[in-house]
DNA sequence: TGTAGCGTCGTAAACGTTTACGCCAACGTT
DNA sequence: AACGTTGGCGTAAACGTTTACGACGCTACA
């Protein structure tokens, strides 16, 4: 005898009346309702899993897809610790998990996602680093599956989504730049087809026109992003017979590299190239000279992410009457020594 | 009509035909199992997890407990996707999944992981950052669920465990600074009660000892295992009245605020301070000076401990022939600049 | 006294799958 | 011709829950 059954002995009463105490239903006396739970604790019975999920047809977990390949946005240090701290904050006020699935590298991402969705291990998934055309998203609608994606995408659809404001931070990159006097400004941007990159480029051209400077499209670096993305395009930058006399980064840890291509060529950021990294982080912290940088938070974003995709699951969106929410995420702006401003 | 009803009413044959033709058994002639398969793939039928896992006890995905709490050693993202590629490369031998239970920082791991297996939504468990006494250990253990640690324990009994080498790489740390000329190295240790500071200690310890040095407790330094428990732990040397000229770190990111704190007081890593850090990894390749660390491929960690964990699950155990293995995991010394060596 | 309403609880079906068991036809052997 | 064997398939039970439904006893009110 297990489970349910097991307590429903123990307390001479049927399955059924343990199981509506235990869901808090109405129809339970409230002495009957306090033996069951107090008998719950002592033999530490947790319900099988399993067993709900097959019943009611809900697993009471959600998903946060993750990809392993290296020159993911967004795959650095501490970045989803952070925000799945804040997604579980919310989850748990509604006694929902959080499951992490990280997609191998060398699985392709829609048909792991279709897999996962196949098994019906959760009820809904947040998807990350989010591409141009994203098939996920188009595979999540047609299967009805509540989710909403970290990133923006081109993919037509009025899906819920939650972005870094990587045009934002462009803008204002150039907007601080261009009064410090420079004209000749680079942007660093992912050499993948990560939607990111394009939005970021965008923010890099909009400023641009509004300052009246021209767009040179050698001054579009396309780099992994990766550490090793920076030490290249570090390089880069040197080898440019015009080099720029700026640059602003699309990728928190790009800096590193890009530092470290400094130094070994005797020069230093914010002296003789002037550097607007992009998320501070705990590394960017610490690095010499200060990074100027971007500051979020990532337990805010992981909060908003998680209400976001609560709103959109039929079971909990009374308690999120946001409809879909496509928002852009604010970053604050953390002078440093970098840019030599 | 759903699931694999749908499926056998679609080909006019039985529900039973149909599960064993997916599953591969013998009993069912090709033709059948061919046509099985192909309505399968166009109808694009997975099986619903839930019903199998209430049918055969088993849930066919095996679970990696991470913990989101700053100052945990081995806490960074990228570490742990690099492990997960690994794990996945061998559970996808036999169409297990993986997923990731992430901890959050407000609730007490014990208890999380209670919750995790009395839901019974893995098979089998990874648990990392193991502490000096880990009720985790005890709770698996009696639970008779499978699993392995990355990390060692005083936990007494013979669970299968993976760890770092970190007395190794202590010890030869020390072998190291020694044979350089340094007598007063300094150790870098965790500030909580993760049992790998326990044996970081002892590796140097027993370093000091053969080299007939004597072990002084004030060159012990209790940092945070984070990047400002690095720029802490330069504070704390700078401040000492009769300084030691080495230090080995025990952390991968410590080495970075302790740069910086170097940096802010006009001194070098290698010239002013020699440091010995831990483990290779992407930021560390791009410090400047060169950091002298340690090497170790976190794909094939994450395969030895699949591996382990599969030896440990009766229904895989034929497979890997291992026992309970409790194994060090080499690390391959990396010279640098930052030991002035 | 009859009856409606309410609070409490038991009963049993249902969720989607796997698998032990048994049946049937075909075939080979004696 | 009788019998055993085998390959292939259908049947139905079982896994642990939740929940619609109905039963029962009690109170209150007509």
């Amino acid at each position: 005898m297990k489970g349910i059954r097991r307590l429903a002995q123990e307390l001479n009463i049927s399955i059924g009346t343990v199981s509506r105490a235990l869901n808090g239903r109405a129809d339970v006396s409230d002495e009957t309702r306090r033996r069951v739970l107090e008998a719950a604790a002592e033999m530490g019975y947790v319900p099988n899993q399993a067993g709900r999920s097959l019943r009611q047809g809900s697993t009471n977990a959600v998903g946060f897809m993750i990809e392993l390949g290296a020159d993911i946005n967004g795959n650095s240090d501490t970045f989803f610790m952070g925000v799945f701290d804040g997604v579980q904050a919310v989850l748990a006020r509604h006694h929902l998990d959080l499951v992490a699935l990280p997609c191998p590298t060398d699985e392709n991402p829609t048909a792991y996602l279709q897999r996962m969705i196949g098994r019906r291990l959760v009820d809904g998934l947040i998807i990350s680093a989010t591409h141009r055309k994203d098939a996920r998203i188009d595979l999540l609608t047609k299967a009805r599956i509540p989710f909403v994606a970290l990133g923006r995408s081109m993919t037509p659809g009025d899906y819920p989504w939650l972005d870094l404001d990587f045009d934002g931070v462009a803008r204002r990159g150039v907007d601080r730049l261009v009064s410090a006097g420079h004209t000749r400004i680079a942007a660093a941007v992912p050499s993948n087809d990560i939607n990111l990159g394009f939005v970021f480029l965008d923010g890099y051209k909009a400023a641009l026109k509004r300052h009246g400077l021209p767009f040179d499209p050698s001054l579009v670096m396309r780099v992994p992003s990766s550490e090793l993305g920076g030490y290249q395009l570090g390089h880069d930058i040197l080898a440019m017979k015009n080099r720029p006399t700026a640059v602003i980064l699309n990728y928190e840890l790009l800096a590193l590299g890009l530092y470290r291509q400094l130094a070994e060529a005797g020069l230093q950021a914010g002296r003789d190239l002037a550097i607007i990294g992009f998320r501070e982080n705990p590394v960017s912290r610490f690095m010499s000279p200060r990074l100027t940088c971007f500051r979020l938070s990532l337990r805010d974003l992981g909060m908003a992410l998680a209400e976001s995709l609560l709103a959109s699951m039929p079971a909990y969106a009374d308690a999120y009457p946001l409809g879909t929410v496509q928002r852009v995420w604010p970053m604050e702006l953390i002078p440093g020594e970098s840019d030599g401003i």
